[in-house]
DNA sequence: TGTACATCAGTGAACGCGCGTTCACTGATGTAC
DNA sequence: TGTACATCAGTGAACGCGCGTTCACTGATGTAC
């Protein structure tokens, strides 16, 4: 098939992207081939170089994808709640039941953090990009007070717990175990928001 | 080679252990090759089935070797600081510099926690189970006060701050970023320790 | 409206490569005499 | 002390498989006449 609509080609690869975005989040980067993803939204492995590069090229596209949803869906549960809960919805999201269990579609940084810390410069600063938008959505939720930059390193801070506790939970088997630990998690989240610091 | 003293095959096996440990924190658990890996600690892969029943067999050890001895080193920087200081000696080491640049001898959990959460249960059970030893150290250089579960939830929370700090710290290039974050983390973690919560 | 043609997204065989695992074997060693 | 032998850690070819990438091709479509 060919010469579509302009449409077409772009929906493609969309889709192809989008699903790269959940599989690297689900299985790891590392863990998803080429052929298997193609095959997986109705293609052949040959037609993957029409819309990339490489491989990496698709794995830098599908992380973007993956912070973006994150960005959306967080900014939707702190645009939900009340001006004074914004911060609280955020925490209770990020470390709510739904992420927990769909890391295919969670926060990128919780599902690959230290694989992309793994990967060349480009792709690292890429991908803190992309986090510390997220972390700018924390920050402008943070209780008022303090300098830009000592805010900046709080909503830091929250984030690095909120991230390292999700992944801790996510071990976990045990389901005390796993609300023990989302449970001291918002805690803590909530003492760095609130309490003084230094 | 063969039939030699009943130490040669323990050591052979025990270099094998060390060097994945090293190799799977460093490059991912899926990155690394049966293979690649006896090459390097100098035999050929075929002797490998001679030491493990599979892969997956020398997965668990290299990981709890990994734990192991990540425990002993924060041990040893807890015991080496004044009573006083030993908890800011945990984080210090936890969030220092050569626990930031050399990953393949750092915390399995800043490591490869995503990976193991993707695993199945046993495997995600004992990576616990090495994970809670360390959580474990933590609380016990805890300033007094609490109860018992308190402690323990307020230890788990700042390990996870810890290995989320690490992890963000791991992807940011720029040295000024690296030093916020990781001074964000100590701030944080200390804070957590010693504010009241909830 | 009907026909010829150019386009190009997608196909699928093929490239060299490394994977985890098996297995018949080798040969240095410890042991028995 | 010297020799014959059993042991078994380690060897390396082979298994089927999937990897990322290339490339000659196909054929449904939009366009030009």
């Amino acid at each position: 098939m060919a010469r579509y609509d302009e449409a077409h080609k772009a929906e493609a690869q969309r889709l192809i992207v989008r699903h790269a975005a959940e599989r690297f989040r689900r299985d790891g980067i590392a863990a998803v081939g080429v052929r298997q993803l193609m095959a997986d939204v109705g293609m052949t492995h040959g037609g993957f170089y029409t819309h990339f590069a490489s491989r990496d090229d698709l794995v830098a596209a599908a992380i973007e994808r993956a912070a973006q949803s994150t960005l959306g869906y967080l900014e939707e549960a702190v645009a939900a709640a009340a001006p004074s809960g914004a911060l609280d919805a955020f925490i209770a999201t990020y470390l709510g039941e739904r992420h927990l269990t769909e890391m295919a579609r969670g926060c990128a940084a919780s599902a690959l953090a230290p694989e992309v810390a793994r990967q060349d410069e480009a792709a690292r600063s890429r991908f803190k990009q992309q986090n510390d938008r997220i972390i700018a959505l924390l920050e402008r939720n943070l209780p008022e007070g303090g300098d830009k930059d000592a805010r900046s390193a709080r909503a830091t801070a929250i984030f690095a717990c909120l991230m390292g506790t999700l992944q801790l939970a996510r071990i976990a088997s045990a389901p005390q175990d796993v609300e023990q630990i989302l449970a001291g998690g918002r805690a803590a989240a909530t003492s760095l928001a609130h309490q003084a610091w230094r």
